[in-house]
RNA sequence: GCUCCGAUGGUGUAGUCCGGCCAAGCAUACCGGCCUUUCAAGCCGGCGACCCGGGUCCAAAUCCCGGUCGGAGCACCA
């Protein structure tokens, strides 16, 4: 029989004339998380379709809002998703060319320097007024740059202004602001440099010298692509094309950097990984698969309309991806032991996965009179009288509170199934997204079974048994 | 307030540009059945949606107008 699939499939990028060249771009604050992968694998897929190159750039311009851990952690992080990138650029090192624009755009009369106090600059604007600076002759423009980029001004006496129109009716577009002098030091740069541009004029700059065919970001971006694009038309520069896409809220989660950062340094969190952070290396030791993000991704779909994380369906695409190769092994939470009255020596063989039978069984001699552990959930729900069956063990009743081997071992009687561990099981905890503890014993042969792997009616679990742990997945 | 954008079932989407094949497809969730020594996976069936109001047209999810609701941004963050 065969099935009819429908295959989401990304729509075609306008205005391709042979290979394209895309970027992702992201400032250094920290690892990337669940939000920065929608923008990392759909330029990863448009440049897998049309041939060309991704380039990773690294935009921190912004010496204030820089952790330099993340130089090494982003690229890393693209790497573990499986996202191929040709090419990394570094904004900071790039601070000459920045320079040289700017001259060339002061020289042409399209950016000032501007010497207001911030708040009387931002009252003027507000009331489409024409600032003192705005007027002043070239000259003093170059002089005040060279000594902003020089270091002989305070940070945030000065700035550069790109002179746009004061009467658009979009304020933030009225003459922006496009350099300043940040109080803090560059961590990478150094202390040679004291003049930073703003993302708008270091964006349209590279976006244009990195040769950027097609450009998709986030739909919070507009404002800034039509700042960019006056840069773009003062220089007669051809415009990339632009696809702003809506954008995604994620219920309930904590996806601010920033916050992420403080958390960990208050030992809320242990660490960029700490599985309850939605960064890229925590999701991962979580259990995901890479392929689950491409594929959620590009089912989403590339759409301006906002949208909201399905974890439902983001966890279904994930079980698809794991369970075939998951091994089932038994974990009991919250362990109580029992003895099963009256039963035999017991040979149990419980396959690994009960689709693929060519991974085999763990083997288990349960002894007469030896112990084994349930639930205590389980244990606390069978009533009086009521038979269950052990997995690939036994059935058994509850007779006057205990547990006996029953007389009917019929295989084929309708009745709870529970899942059970044998007496030399292991201690064992699985560490959930919230960051609560479920511990309990994991069967012996679970020792040997690293990764990813299905708790009978638990749920997966990423499983490091060597440290005596695991990570809930997802059910 | 201003600029911009959007609105398909519980959720995510396809279709909207170029109106008819859409009495709306797919996925997920849910419900029922089959299979099964897991409440997993798989298979079969079912439930369930075009924001509202006008207009254009033989014909509108699709075009136009108005409204409502929601979102993003609003100046030296990226």
């Amino acid at each position: 029989m065969e099935k009819k699939v429908q295959e989401h499939v990304l729509p075609d990028l306008k205005d391709v004339k042979g290979k394209v060249v895309m970027r992702l771009a992201p400032s250094p604050s920290g690892p990337l998380h669940l939000g920065h992968t929608r923008m990392a694998f759909l330029n990863d897929e448009y440049v897998r379709r049309y041939g060309g190159k991704l380039i990773l750039r690294i935009e921190d311009t912004n010496p204030a809002n820089i952790e330099p851990a993340a130089y090494d952690m982003i690229p890393g992080d693209l790497e573990m998703l499986g996202v191929k990138v040709h090419e990394i650029v570094i904004q900071s090192s790039r601070l000459a060319i920045y320079y040289r624009e700017a001259e060339s755009l002061i020289k042409g009369g399209h950016m000032y320097a501007c010497t207001c106090k911030r708040e009387d600059a931002k009252r003027l604007k507000l009331e489409m007024k024409a600032c003192p600076h705005r007027e002043q002759p070239l000259e003093t423009n170059l002089d005040i740059f060279n000594s902003m980029r020089d270091g002989k001004l305070e940070p945030g006496s000065a700035s550069l202004v790109v002179r746009t129109s004061l009467d658009d009716p979009n304020p933030s577009l009225r003459d922006w602001i496009a350099f300043r002098i940040p109080a803090a030091r560059h961590p990478i740069a150094g202390d040679d440099f004291h003049l930073f541009p703003t993302m708008n004029f270091s964006v349209a700059v590279d976006d244009h010298f990195l040769g950027l065919t097609h450009v998709i970001r986030g739909r919070d971006q507009l404002n800034n692509t039509y700042r960019q694009r006056f840069i773009f038309d003062y220089n007669g520069w051809k415009v990339p094309f632009y696809f702003h896409y809506g954008m995604i809220s994620y219920p309930g989660s904590l996806l601010k950097t920033s916050l992420m950062k403080k958390g960990i340094r208050e030992g809320k969190f242990s660490g960029w990984d700490d599985v309850r952070l939605l960064t890229v290396r925590a999701l991962l030791r979580r259990g995901y698969r890479k392929e689950t993000f491409r594929k959620y991704w590009i089912d989403s779909g590339l759409r301006d309309v906002d949208a909201t994380f399905s974890w439902e369906i983001f966890n279904s695409i994930n079980k698809g991806f794991i369970d075939s190769d998951a091994r089932r092994l038994f974990f009991v939470k919250d362990p109580h032991q029992i003895t099963i009255s009256e039963a035999p020596d017991i040979e149990s063989s419980i396959p690994f996965h009960p689709s693929r039978p060519e991974l085999g069984a763990r083997r288990y001699s349960v002894k007469a009179g030896s112990s084994v552990y349930i639930t205590t959930e389980d244990w606390l729900s069978i009533s009086d009288g009521e038979t269950v069956r052990l997995k690939d063990l036994c059935n058994v009743t509850r007779v006057d509170g205990r547990l006996t081997y029953s007389k009917a071992q019929d295989l084929s009687r309708k009745g709870r199934i529970i899942h059970w561990a044998p007496e030399k099981s292991i201690g064992f905890t699985v560490v959930k997204p919230d960051g609560t503890i479920d511990s309990g014993l994991l069967e012996p042969e679970g020792m040997d079974v690293e990764g990813e792997v299905q708790m009978e009616r638990y749920g997966y679990v990423n499983s490091f048994p060597r440290e005596g742990t695991g990570y809930f997945t997802h059910r």
